[in-house]
RNA sequence: GGGCGCGUAGCUCAGUUGGCUAGAGCACCUCGUUUACACCGAGGGGGUCGCCCGUUCGAGUCGGGCCGUGCCCACCA
């Protein structure tokens, strides 16, 4: 210990980058991480991390919600429950396989060159360089997951896992195949899910295109797409619409294709918007797509999936892009004379939120899911409180969708992923859904072929949960952490991905996959925009961690967090580092001031309160009650006041005061140094086994403070733990600190609380008076309540204590004890007379009191007032109206005083 | 069009069930080589709590309206 005390005292300020690798290294060794599956999910605690994608890189929102679960986590640990952390990540199809795309394209060559099983194995190649970046940032936020069985989407089990649940629900019923218009991404050249749409307000032309009618007569239609024209197969009208009541089952003919179109009715054509006429286009919007169903329509598909146009636009059109071909389409018309008006028109329009590319509305043949009947015990789950969200506000929106859930379009037209379980028979096309590939087709006996496409990554995440612990097989693990305790997240997957995970696990393990959703905070740019790479925005944690610690950002990031989004505030980081150096210094000066004490012995030394000053009683008692707020917010997700919380008391009461107040007494030199001057207890004095008393003290209080802050600043703490603690164990497995209700003293509270504001008070007077810091002020104390503390107000405020007056105990004449006084200072319980000083500059101080004075008075007439006020005297309540009374004594006594 | 938020010191944010002489961190100003920490310490200035009505003895806190702002959901050509 005393080489360690030696290379400790010449560390004047905590060092994170020295220190932190060293730190993460010995807990991965420890095995604290990695709990062996035993017990019920019950009595155990578990999180399954939002599965970063495999190729990703730490970014703000997972240092977060990194901090956040692993604030939980080891919070728990620290509680005795067995923990663990299912970490891995995910294979993030359309992400993984653009960014392998990009890279074949920068060598000059393209997946389809290489065919797909040679593309694939480049892509698990890819992963295998890239796959471990996060994982390895996750370590270096001290996050405590459990790196020893990291999972992967597409490993061999999890595989598995998505087969069975793939299988099971088309023999449900609840997966089938439909040729459907979907949301069609000209970009990755796939489906996409309408949860992966996002819609952008645009000013488009809207034209009013007039289409002949059969026998004479003619109809005015409006439309943003006239290139869609060219796949009309109706025109519509209201059926309450008496205006064109005659129209309907005349037939309209198609300008520029000349096909016949039957003038139809639906619901859906609302009379007061536009003409009241509507151009059918079945097979480019979604719409249109539902009428067509409804009236047996033609489907005529004149965009194709490279979004351009395809023969059936016919051969002016064909092969031109959408946006080439809208123009075309325009000339033609106007050509024709057919363009009635044209007007700018705001509209919102669907983009790929994958590819950044306009969705092209076309119908296809995938795969869907039927999701009502899984909806409804998800539904119910929420409702019945089975599923807690946090903060509820979300409740709502989450059962809002829920009950108007639509069928999921499942597969993508891509090559990375989960390819379906589907065979098709090459001679008879009958289909085959198996987690096996059938021989032969069941049907003819003819060969098969594996369907191409792949499912939605979200399909595979939805399992995310249970899949990861091994299921369907019945493992130790599922029955260890299965339900987990908590999912943490932002709002933005609530639907993409928490929903999913609630109805699949429900259906699949028939229970909840976790009994609270936990919805953090987005973090923006300090600026308020959005923190993405393209927009320049971002700041890399990882780039943060290095300049201030990973303690410092996961303090700032839980300190910033809140039930909503927050700007990215680089104050708080600072803040964090601030409290890991001053916790750091605070330990390393206790620590070197027991062992200078001499007469004790810091080898030996138990960590115990042992409260012999009322400043031990106060700081025990204070400790406790933190103690208590500090696991009630942890428990009640409000990491923001748990972490400032704790701050506040490090400082502004633990460093700030306590060690203050103390230090007389940890003096190496009994008789004392030139600290202190008033009084009889002089620094360092007192017997041998009081100073044993308050080492015992200060240990327990630091070794208690440094436990209490480990869940949320690990690295610091574990780094003080190590001299706080010689038997070598991990802060990271040792116990959470518990409030003891014995130590609570609320009198020894009141006491230096009142000591406290009392220096305050008077440091304040004594700036304005232009005292020197380092000289003492000539005062009397005439105040009551103070007693030990006297002494100790006296050195922090600089004074030289004169007796009071009257003060039965004080040597009789004391002189100076009618000395006039100078000038008085309010604080509580009374006054300082103060007496003298060296260059004191008693105008100013004169104003200050004046200051005082003024404030005081109008403070009266305003309690004075509500006091004169019947009302607030009768129906106020007793307590309140007590209250007031007491503080306009209060209030009086100090201007009497001053 | 619906839903959910937000607007409090120069900045970023706290302000539980209405009782506040409205706080914190940072920034700013003054002072300080008091041997834990200058990534420090002490002190200080700074706010019509977006605006207007209302409820109440009392409103930053509750209700209504307005203005500003952000996000989510939604099939009006």
């Amino acid at each position: 210990m005393a080489e360690r005390l030696e290379e400790l005292e010449s560390r004047t300020r905590f060092d994170p980058a020295e220190v932190e690798p060293p730190i993460a290294e010995r807990w991965l060794a420890s095995g604290l991480f990695h709990p062996q599956p035993e017990g019920s999910a019950q009595e155990n605690y578990s999180i399954a991390i939002p599965p970063p994608n495999v190729t990703g890189s730490l970014h703000m929102g997972h240092a977060l919600n990194g901090s956040i679960q692993d604030v939980l986590i080891r919070y728990q640990r620290m509680s005795g429950r067995r923990t663990k952390w299912i970490l891995g990540t995910d294979h993030a199809g359309i992400a993984t396989q653009a960014q392998v795309e990009k890279a074949l394209r920068a060598e000059g060559s393209s997946r389809q060159q290489l065919g797909r099983e040679e593309f694939v194995r480049r892509v698990w190649e890819w992963r295998e360089h890239y796959g471990h970046t996060i994982v390895e940032q996750f370590k270096r936020l001290g996050a405590s997951c459990d790196y020893e069985e990291e999972r992967f989407t597409l490993d061999e089990d999890y595989h598995r896992a998505v087969l069975e649940v793939f299988v099971a629900l088309y023999e449900q019923g609840c997966i089938y195949r439909d040729r459907y218009i979907v949301n069609w991404d000209p970009g990755t050249r796939s489906a996409i899910s309408d949860l992966e749409v996002e819609e952008r307000e645009e000013t488009d032309t809207l034209y009013s295109i007039r289409y002949d009618l059969e026998g004479g007569g003619s109809m005015t239609i409006a439309t943003v797409r006239p290139e869609t024209l060219l796949a009309d197969t109706a025109v519509a009208v209201n059926p309450q619409d008496e205006r064109y009541a005659d129209l309907v089952g005349r037939t309209a003919v198609l300008p520029l294709v000349g096909r016949h179109l039957p003038v139809i009715a639906d619901e859906y054509v609302k009379r007061d918007f536009g003409t009241g006429q509507l151009k059918v286009t079945p097979a480019h919007d979604p719409n249109d797509f539902e009428i067509g169903r409804r009236h047996e329509l033609d489907q005529v598909s004149v965009i194709g999936e490279d979004g351009r146009m395809t023969a059936e636009a016919g051969e002016r059109f064909a092969g031109l892009t959408v946006a080439a071909a809208r123009e075309a389409v325009v000339a033609a018309l106007q050509q024709e004379g057919r363009i009635v008006a044209s007007e700018p028109y705001r509209h919102s329009v669907p983009y790929s939120h994958r590819s950044g590319q306009r969705i092209e509305p076309l119908i296809s043949l995938q795969w869907f899911m039927r999701m009502d009947e899984l909806a409804g015990p998800a539904i119910e789950a929420v409702r019945s409180g089975a599923v807690r969200i946090v903060p509820d506000n979300h409740r709502r929106v989450y059962l809002d969708w829920m009950e108007n859930i639509r069928p999921w379009c499942i597969s993508r037209q891509l090559w990375w992923g989960h390819r379906l379980p589907v065979y098709y028979c090459e001679v008879c096309e009958h289909t085959h859904v198996a987690a096996r590939a059938p021989e032969r087709c069941t049907a003819c006996g003819g060969p098969v072929r594996q369907e191409e496409d792949v499912l939605d990554t979200w399909f595979s995440s939805a399992l995310w949960p249970f899949a990861t612990l091994g299921w369907p097989a019945q493992t130790a693990e599922l029955e260890a952490f299965y339900p987990t305790k908590v999912l943490s997240t932002a709002r933005d997957i609530l639907f993409l991905w928490v929903a999913r995970m609630i109805m699949m696990g429900l259906r699949f393990t028939g229970e909840v996959p976790f009994a609270e959703v936990y919805i953090h905070s987005v973090i923006q740019a300090p600026d308020g925009r959005r923190m993405s790479k393209s927009l320049g925005t971002g700041i890399d944690p990882v780039d943060e961690i290095e300049r201030h610690g990973a303690d410092a950002v996961r303090f700032g990031l839980l300190a910033m967090s809140s039930s909503q989004d927050v700007r990215y505030s680089a104050e708080k980081v600072q803040q964090g580092q601030a409290l890991a150096n001053k916790l750091f210094n605070a330990t390393r000066f206790a620590l070197l001031r027991i062992a200078t004490l001499g007469d004790v012995e810091l080898d030996t030394l138990q960590p115990a309160p042992r409260p012999t000053a009322v400043e031990d009683r106060w700081i025990l008692s204070r400790l406790q009650r933190v103690k208590a707020q500090t696991a009630e917010r942890i428990e009640s997700y409000d990491f923001s006041h748990a972490a400032l919380g704790l701050y506040d008391f490090v400082y502004g009461e633990l460093c700030d005061w306590y060690l203050e107040l103390v230090k007389p007494r940890l003096a190496s030199d009994p008789e004392g140094g030139d600290v202190g001057v008033g009084g009889g207890r002089a620094a360092g004095t007192g017997a041998a086994g009081e100073r044993e008393a308050l080492a015992a003290t200060l240990l327990y209080l630091l070794r208690e403070t440094v436990a209490l802050a480990h869940p949320m600043i690990p690295f610091v703490t574990e780094e003080l733990w190590s001299y706080l603690e010689d038997s070598g164990t991990l802060l990271a497995g040792s116990a959470y600190p518990r409030p003891a209700a014995e130590l609570i003293d609320a009198e020894a509270e009141a006491e230096v609380e009142r000591a406290i504001e009392a220096v305050t008070l008077i440091r304040g007077w004594r700036d304005s008076a232009g005292a020197r810091p380092g000289k003492f002020v000539v005062a009397r104390l005439e105040a009551d309540g103070y007693g030990a503390m006297a002494e100790a107000v006296a050195r922090l405020a600089r004074l030289e204590l004169r007796a009071s007056g009257g003060e039965p105990g004080a040597e009789e004449p004391v002189p100076g004890a009618e000395e006039p006084a100078l000038a008085t200072v309010v604080i509580p319980g009374g006054v300082l007379e103060v007496l003298g000083g060296e260059g004191l500059d008693l105008a100013a101080a004169e104003q200050r009191r004046a200051a005082v004075r003024t404030k005081l008075e109008s403070e009266i007439e305003r309690v004075q007032g509500k006091l004169a006020n019947s009302g607030f005297v009768e129906r106020a309540p007793a307590a309140v109206v007590a209250g007031e009374r007491e503080k306009l004594a209060r209030l009086r006594g100090e201007l009497a005083a001053l």
